[in-house]
DNA sequence: GAGCACTGC
């Protein structure tokens, strides 16, 4: 039974019973037996004079920081924890906030399984990169090695591990996934650990339906799932125990308290008409009556941030300027995630002093997107202002659109947003009242789910509709991405994965940019596609700040390339580089450094893919390059959504198939508007646009894509008609009836065409108007509804009432 | 003449 080399001499009396023998004197994993281990020994083992795991005398540190750890909730639940881990496969883990669960399970999984003895690794996954590193680097000190030995962590572009010392491995979900399409069976992990579970990620939903199937093929793989409280029942029953002839039982639950300080929730008795300025009041009166601390205000998005800090800042300075005595001075923060990094650290900042003696405090006002409730924490924040809503993405497989809408927030999402109030000493929560949803859909339920399917049959997955997902897709989303992989041809007419589709799943890239990137060599461009997948994979490079617009639009055009905006992206990309000397290149261009340094890093990933599988890097003869406006988008048209015809009003488009009027995207740098464009993304805002265009001849459609450009199965409409004048126009000339590219269509490299441009349009209420998005009021009823309150007499008291402690 | 909730490979 035992495989630990270090019980191999041990008399079977001995194991498992170490409190017996003398601790300082043997090795401190001494009559350790896997998965049998007692509280009792390993906190022997950690008191020991040596190192557990590398032999070595402990660090001054370790000490100060163990004393640290006895105080966490978890810590005194060690007993407990290796008992229902010995006895148990999979195990449901709720822990809330402050219990040290990320930080502790791991260890206590590692003592008891013992990986380093049987050269397996403990995984435990996190829906983020930056919690990868920083909850890696914190365990690594409290475990006295140094990061990248013992304890390690993996991420995309930094493996900081190394092969064969490193048993305890922090890393993001998508990272894990991506091994378990190299190795199905995850045969180098002896224990998962899945951190976060409740967030339900794309990429953690997928693990644990794919884990929960490999956890009865491998009886001696445990199973972890950590999740907050509020989910914990769906968990166990999901990863529930079938005994033969038994009713199935639930996977058994380990259940930890936080440790914050309390936090009181307020509520309006009404519903707010216009949530932002109820807000912005709101704000203002904890600034002017409540005790000395910072203040958390989430709203939706950039504009609604950035114009409420606007409002805060003003009234505040109102308040001061009329009475010096009654108010501190208020700083106002934004905080979302594209505000450049030097911008984001302003959160961290100390609020404002005084600003005279025996004056008030002064206080820190944070205006935030989700990124605070989650990703950032900000320490010193008491008062949480939270109106109850986010934006959402949301999917429409009918038409193939995600957009993003305001929408109310989930239940667990107020909770963690009130809990923010209390990190560092009681808080106060104040919520607008309003109907919290019971939970968010999970992003599988949000999104198109091309990329999913590919990496699903990749994994081996033979039938994706029955696959025992947590919570199943809506059947009409798996088929639009069983159908566009089929038109991509990484999945035959049966649904299996075709030999390139198993490459295009090995590209971190949406499957129509894979495929694109895959057959670019054979048009002899595949350098330059390589540079735009990878501009196409970032965020927007464009800077605009609101003060020098002209300036900024001026040294964009002068960037553009007026034949598509592809081209200009190359080109963006290309005087980057040949300027990266220059440090200040990218911000005299008004371009985001940032967003360039990871399309170069994105590059040279994607390049060490290309070099795996042979794909060549092809780069144009300079005088070639001239061309390139005509040879890039045959390569392009193969694989996106390439179906406007102009129609309709002026100014728009029609998409080939759905008959959906578009608009170019303002953005866009074509001077000119031709009859036939590509583009990369479909974006619903006030109206339907599209967004990274780039011309397009139309007889390259019907020759490189013609499985989905295929008429006799087309759609009627202005586009079938275009296009079929267009071939009797070519049949006239080439003089016989066969059409020319007839030939091309038996080639076995060019089937699969292409379609399905990202993008969304949904019957949600559109962003604009004067109407407020949480009551539909106009701005007149608002004004009316929204008492004064500046003349001092309203109190917070007037407006909310407690609800009680979280 | 508009925008970018947030992650991840």
């Amino acid at each position: 039974m035992s495989d630990n080399p270090y019980l191999a001499h041990l008399a079977p009396s001995q194991r498992g019973a170490s409190s017996s023998i003398s601790s300082s004197d043997k090795e401190p994993l001494y009559g350790f037996l896997p998965r049998k281990v007692k509280g009792s020994q390993v906190r022997d083992a950690m008191n020991h004079k040596l190192n557990p795991f590398t032999k070595q005398p402990h660090s001054a540190q370790y000490r100060k920081i163990l004393e640290a750890r006895r105080s966490l909730p978890v810590y005194s639940q060690m007993d407990e924890f290796l008992e229902i881990f010995s006895k148990n496969q999979i195990i449901v883990m709720v822990g809330e906030t402050g219990s040290g669960k990320t930080t502790q399970i791991p260890q206590f999984v590692a003592f008891s399984d013992l990986p380093h003895t049987k050269g397996k690794l403990v995984a435990c996954t996190q829906p983020r990169r930056v919690a990868a590193m920083s909850v890696a680097q914190r365990v690594a000190d409290e475990m006295d090695v140094q990061l990248g030995k013992q304890v390690g962590y993996s991420i995309r572009f930094e493996d900081m591990t190394e092969s064969g010392t490193t048993f305890l491995k922090y890393m993001t979900d998508g990272m894990l996934l991506r091994e378990a399409m190299n190795d199905t069976e995850l045969s180098r992990y002896s224990t998962i650990i899945l951190d976060e579970a409740h967030e339900r990620t794309l990429a953690t939903d997928i693990l644990m339906g794919l884990l929960k199937g490999l956890a009865k093929r491998r009886k001696d793989l445990k199973l972890i799932v950590m999740s907050a409280t509020l989910d914990a029942l769906k968990f166990q029953s999901y990863f529930s125990l079938h005994n033969s002839g038994e009713e199935p039982s639930p996977a058994p639950l380990f259940k930890v308290p936080g440790r914050t300080h309390p936090v009181e929730v307020f509520y309006t008795q009404d519903p707010e008409p216009d949530y932002v300025e109820a807000a912005i009041r709101t704000v203002l009166m904890i600034h002017r009556a409540e005790d000395p601390g910072d203040i958390l205000l989430f709203l939706t998005g950039e504009e609604e941030i950035e114009d409420a800090c606007r409002k805060i800042k003003a009234e505040a300075d109102d308040l001061i300027n009329s009475d010096p005595s009654s108010v501190g001075p208020l700083m106002c923060v934004p905080l979302y995630s594209s505000l450049p990094p030097q911008q984001q650290q302003r959160i961290f900042d100390a609020p404002p002093k005084q600003s005279q003696e025996g004056y008030p405090p002064g206080r820190k006002v944070v205006v935030s997107t989700n990124i605070a409730e989650t990703s950032l924490t900000i320490d010193g924040i008491v008062y949480v202002v939270d109106p109850g809503f986010s934006k959402q993405k949301v999917y429409n497989p009918r038409i193939r659109v995600e957009s993003l809408l305001v929408s109310p927030i989930s239940k667990a999402s107020a909770q963690q947003r009130a809990g923010r109030a209390g990190r560092t000493r009681p808080g106060k929560c104040f919520r607008f009242h309003f109907r919290a949803r019971r939970t968010d859909a999970p992003e599988i339920l949000r999104s198109n789910l091309a990329n999913a399917v590919l990496e699903l049959a990749k994994l081996g997955v033979k039938d994706l509709v029955r696959f025992d997902y947590l919570d199943a897709p809506a059947p009409e989303t798996l088929m639009r991405a069983l159908e566009l992989l089929n038109f991509l041809a990484a999945l035959d007419d049966e649904g299996e994965l075709t030999a390139l589709g198993g490459i295009m799943a090995e590209f971190p890239l949406d499957p129509q940019l894979a495929k694109m990137l895959i057959v670019s060599p054979e048009f002899k461009v595949s350098n330059e596609i390589l540079t735009i997948t990878a501009m196409l994979s970032i965020p927007n490079v464009w800077l605009r700040p609101p003060s020098q617009r002209a300036a900024a639009d001026q040294a964009k055009a002068l960037m553009t390339v007026p034949e598509g905006d592809h081209l200009t992206l190359l080109n963006v990309f290309n005087n980057y580089y040949q300027n990266k000397s220059d440090r200040n290149w990218a911000w005299n261009n008004f371009l985001s450094a940032r967003a360039l340094a990871q399309a170069e890093n994105v590059r040279a990933q994607l390049l060490r893919t290309m070099e795996r599988f042979e794909v060549e890097c092809i780069s144009l003869e300079d005088e070639r390059k001239r061309n390139m406006g005509k040879n890039m988008p045959s390569a392009y048209v193969r694989v996106l959504h390439a179906n406007c015809s102009s129609g309709g009003e002026k100014g728009s488009y029609l998409t080939v198939k759905d008959n959906q009027v578009v608009a170019l995207h303002p953005s866009c740098g074509l001077d000119a508007q031709p009859e036939w464009v590509l583009f990369n993304e479909f974006v619903l805002t006030k109206r339907p646009y599209i967004r990274t265009v780039t011309e397009v001849r139309p007889e390259w459609l019907l020759e490189y894509a013609p499985l989905y450009y295929d008429l006799n199965a087309f759609p009627d409409g202005e586009t079938k008609r275009a296009l079929l004048k267009l071939t009797s126009k070519r049949r006239a000339i080439t003089g016989n009836g066969k059409d020319a590219n007839e030939k091309k269509r038996s080639s076995k490299e060019l089937k699969g065409g292409g379609k399905g441009g990202k993008g969304k349009l949904t019957k949600g209420k559109l962003k604009g108007g004067s109407k407020d998005k949480s009551t539909g009021w106009s701005k007149d009823e608002v004004k009316k509804k929204v008492p004064a309150w500046k003349d001092g007499k309203a109190t917070l008291s007037d407006y909310f009432v407690s609800g009680g402690f979280i």
